[in-house]
DNA sequence: CGAATTTCCTAAACCAGTTCATTTTTATTT
DNA sequence: AAATAAAAATGAACTGGTTTAGGAAATTCG
């Protein structure tokens, strides 16, 4: 219970959960230890869990047909992370969520929460809030890269996510931004000169 | 009531409602006319509904520094529209929300939602369950305009959704696509000229 | 440790999509 | 039905970002 705790601690954020809840809760709830390069989420392969990183960091991307890869999320600490149309339709992913470093994540299955909602509706609430604020900050994504240039959209992920952009390879934050490596390299060369 | 029926089917599509939850439901929406290029939401003020449409055809779109109009959704006969971080959030926003036709709304109020979320507890699967579907649209929508070419998206927002190119005035759809109208002429003509 | 693999950088040619300026077509209003 | 405004088309010059091809660092792992 001990090891769960951090989920606990993050659902209560955003919903009151009694001590029997909570227990309650915990019974779904598993610990996974993954390795450096191990996937979670593979295409072809119906997505099983939502997971919580408690310590790591890892990647979700699409693989386009010129072989082309295309970081949708990161996450690292205290973030979730899944292929979520896959999730919650149950169909075959179409990501790889890859783990960027050794990690440890606290794991829901699908089933199991499809059950605890039943079981516990205070839990529509949070999922329902959750959600609301992941397509809000999509939808910041999409008009960012509408509306800025490759070179603002790297200065904002920059100064937004600092330790992010510290611990993910470069090529990995370069297909999240929506341009090449070699793009990448232009940029940082341009502020390494300027100053 | 019977004018309000739009929106107690369309969440009856997700969660069974008793006649009396329907009736109660009844109660906090309302029904709204809007002329051709009225906006029911504009930057700077906070957005108070989230709106249903039941006649007409709807852009959603942010003026950028330059000047530059970027359209973030559409919605047509049996959508909903908003500007859903001012919604959520409560704060000032950022789109402007226009009519491209003489239009009809069933709206809730922001309030009245929370209220009816606390007093049928049901309603917070419906939310759950939509906004989970509007998450993993917006992903989609992202990832195509990661990997498809200005041409690309084109032919499949054609055939995805005719009857809303139809409808839009072309300038809207192509920053929807996120490219400029020029091109879109330049894409429709290769077209005609192919055929 | 040392070899292999992965990641990062550089530079020149190139192209998808933009910008600008002007014209034609289509809606809207009186 | 004319007048006006809004939307769509066209073409030439341009640019932000890609591609290709190479070499240099940095990690990983036996």
């Amino acid at each position: 219970m001990k090891d769960l705790l951090p989920v606990i601690d993050y659902v209560s954020r955003y919903v009151d959960l009694t001590d029997d809840e909570k227990k309650h809760l915990a019974t779904f709830l598993k610990i996974t230890k993954v390795k450096k390069r191990q996937f979670i989420v593979q295409p072809g392969f119906v997505c099983k869990h939502k997971s919580y990183v408690v310590k790591g960091a890892f990647r979700g991307y699409l693989v386009d047909n010129e072989g082309k890869e295309h970081t949708l999320s990161f996450a690292i600490e205290d973030w979730w992370i899944s292929d979520y149309s896959s999730l919650i339709y149950q169909e075959p992913a179409t990501l790889f969520v890859e783990a960027l470093e050794d990690s440890v994540l606290i794991q829901i299955e699908y089933e199991d929460e499809q059950k605890f909602l039943r079981e516990i509706p205070k839990l529509e609430k949070f999922e329902r809030i959750i959600t609301q604020r992941s397509l809000a900050f999509q939808q910041k994504r999409l008009l960012s890269n509408f509306t800025k240039t490759a070179e603002e959209r790297y200065d904002e992920f920059i100064s937004k996510y600092a330790e992010i952009a510290k611990r993910v390879p470069q090529y990995a934050l370069a297909s999240y931004l929506g341009f090449s490596t070699e793009y990448l390299s232009k940029i940082r060369n341009r502020k390494t000169s300027k100053s």
